[in-house]
DNA sequence: CTATTTACCTATCGTGTCAATAGGTTTTTA
DNA sequence: TAAAAACCTATTGACACGATAGGTAAATAG
């Protein structure tokens, strides 16, 4: 199940790209408007100012902003970042986990078949396809 | 992500469709077959029971055998048993959960679109589909 | 009739993650 | 120089996950 992490981190950048993507944004404005609280938005922030999705500017009239133009995020790699990995189960989760039955194993194909067509939806999904056109 | 339950319930069912499907197997042989404690599979196959997809025959010459045949069982119910919801989003999960956003949230599009997509996958393999065919 | 085999049942536990809060320090600008 | 904002570190409570322990009840083989 997606957490609010990954959640969060979605609403924040579709925040800032109905914002217009130009000014600074403060993070209080994003937790107002999304009503969820400043503090636990900042750890979600952090993650994606490190990732390069958002770049952040200190002081006043600080606050983020989106670093590309919402067409050039999908939200697969939004997800993944927060969520560390978006795999269905254990056995494909990165590397570390390796299991001996991984050669005989009857049900990985299926695990596969799945995690392809997460992958497929989530990385074909764009910022830009969540912005309500009026 | 599928937890332990699911992937562990799947391979029970697996197993006994692969002995025949006749005769019932105690779970102590699909235990050291599938190189899984038998009292964590006791948990398991104890809801597998109560929601019918397995009759267990007490005593001596009893254990489990299938209700159904395997290709009467898609994996999507089982996941959903076992896992309690596949809902990807809390948002979509049984009921109780009552987002004061949600006539207006604009990610809950995507979420549902998801839902559908691993709903349809999962409820179209059957278990059946999962057995090698040599 | 009795020993054995098996399902069936209840409780408990350690670990880790999730969601969130608290309370700062540093940077920048008006 | 005061205010506004990002940035940082630590901690917490609750809960689920994965598993183990130690039984009781039922059925059959001999």
């Amino acid at each position: 199940m997606i957490s609010t992490k990954g959640r969060y981190a979605i609403r924040v950048l579709l925040d800032l790209a109905e914002q217009g993507g130009e000014r600074f944004i403060p993070l209080k404005d994003i937790a107002e408007r999304q009503g969820i609280s400043k503090q636990y938005l900042e750890i979600i922030v952090k993650d994606l100012v490190t990732a390069g999705f958002l770049t952040g500017a200190s002081g006043k009239g600080g606050g983020y902003v989106l670093s590309r133009r919402p067409e050039d995020y999908n939200i697969g790699e939004v997800l993944e970042l927060m969520e560390g990995t978006l795999s269905p189960v254990i056995c494909l989760a990165k590397d570390n986990f390796n299991c001996p039955r991984r050669g005989s194993c009857e049900t990985l194909p299926l695990w596969k078949e799945y995690d392809k067509l997460q992958h497929d939806f989530f990385y074909g999904k764009r910022l830009s396809d969540l912005i309500p056109k009026e």
